[in-house]
RNA sequence: GGAGUCGGCCGGACAGUCGCUGUCCGCGUUCGCGCGGAGGGAGGAAAGUCCGGGCUCCGCAGGGCAGGGCGCCAGGUAACGCCUGGGGGGCGCGAGUCCACGGCAAGUGCCACAGAAAAUAUACCGCCUCGUUUUCCUAAGGAAAGCGCGGUAAGGGUGAAAUGGUGCGGUAAGAGCGCACCGCGCUCCCGGUAACGGGAGUGGCAGGGUAAACCCCGCCCGGAGCAAGACCAAAUAGGGGAGCUUUUGGGUAAACCAAGACGUGUGGCCCGCACGGCUCCCGGGUAGGUCGCUCGAGGCACGCGGUGACGCGUGUCCCAGAUGAAUGACUGUUCCAGACAGAACCCGGCUUACAGGCCGACUCCUUUC
RNA sequence: GCCGGUGUAGCUCAGUCGGUAGAGCAGCACAUUCGUAAUGUGCGGGUCGUAAGUUCGAUUCUUAUCACCGGCU
């Protein structure tokens, strides 16, 4: 079971345009400095992850993919909480300078205020 | 010991826990996949996309034109604008290093400003012979100044660049006018596969620069690119074909024409209005999916040939194939505290970025033996 | 990933057989007006994206590099 709760397969994220289509219609907003979190809900019985990691905002792709690794990390750890969502993590142009500390703490705020918003809807 | 040159290599390590993605094996399976185990999982530049190939589709008898590229010679290579060796030139005491390094004595163009003149030459100042006028000195004669016909390329001045350079002779003054040496052209001989080098003779010298100006000569090049291309294929609309249901009239014929019935929608219902054969198959094709997709001009070791790039032979190994896109996170130990940076069809190069470290060869200087 | 284009004054743009770079708007000063605007006259402002090379000389030619923009699903 705990493999279940804390593992990131393939089910577990956003693939098609549709899905990203569906979330940007009508969601939850979560942002700082850093990142933009959308969230809505979904009747699938578990969270699931899209990336939205910008070229434009992130020119070196060692970075992009850098960034994207820890939101799936931290994505991956609180899932179990987060409960039935489709959620889109956008990045800005101020997560390429901030190291891997920051960007997980932003993270948690972010899981957090979602939880809450999408209890009370 | 110090300073330096060249070549090659590495790009944190180990352990534990939680995750991601291919491959192989076993078991289960509702054939979608699931579970367990083993083993693999970014780079030297993966980058820029600047060259060259493979591969795929399109075009194509052959050749030429146009356009583009390359440019000392020889070799290597699948090919190259790359590499190796050699030649020539520049820089460095040296190890070495740098060079788009064919042709302007085929043609055309351009060379601002300055300068007399910027390329068939030419005479501004100057120098000199001769003629002539004036003035001066004691006559013959000479001197100075002006003007004129000429000679001259030594000197001045301009410019980035001025028609071989230096010296001696020579001359009215000069000049390859003559001579010596250097440079250049041509001829011959020798060495070298060649670029080229060396030597001898000969010509008095013909060539300003610019071809990353047009151009000439030699060689090379068809176009597009894995979002190439191939295959499977839902829903909806439309296309083609077959079969079938049905009232009346026209008609050889029930799908050719007209009217009606029937069905659906609107509406509480009727009239009315609008729309409409039904079923099956076929091909194109969108969403989506599969293949292309990794065994290759492959790596490693040894031997042989070659100065070398590289080639040949034998043995051995399988070493990323993702698709919102996989290598990470946390903890601990340790050290010199980790730079530049992330595969997307694949190779060979070039160029650019880069913390720090290791190995080898060689040069110069100083000191000691 | 692939293909193509552009960098010149504060802004928008010109600039060809290579020879010391311009226009409009904006800015400043003066004139005009009681004052402002408009108008007129004058002035300043450029490493020609960056770095090498070719040339006597480069915005222009060549190479490398940096930044920005667009197209292909």
């Amino acid at each position: 079971m705990a493999a279940a709760t804390f593992g990131f397969p393939h089910e577990h994220r956003l693939g098609k345009p549709a899905d990203f289509k569906y979330v940007f219609e009508k969601a939850e907003k979560s942002a700082d400095t850093y990142l933009t979190v959308l969230a809505r809900v979904n009747d699938r019985g578990h969270a699931r992850l899209g990336l939205a990691i910008a070229k434009k905002q992130i020119p070196r792709a060692s970075a992009r993919n850098r960034i994207k690794r820890l939101i799936r990390e931290s994505f991956r750890l609180r899932q179990a909480e987060l409960g039935s969502v489709d959620i889109v993590v956008l990045a800005r142009s101020s997560a390429r300078l901030s190291d891997g500390e920051t960007l997980r703490n932003s993270l948690e705020k972010h899981w957090k205020a979602l939880i809450k918003r999408c209890d009370s809807c």
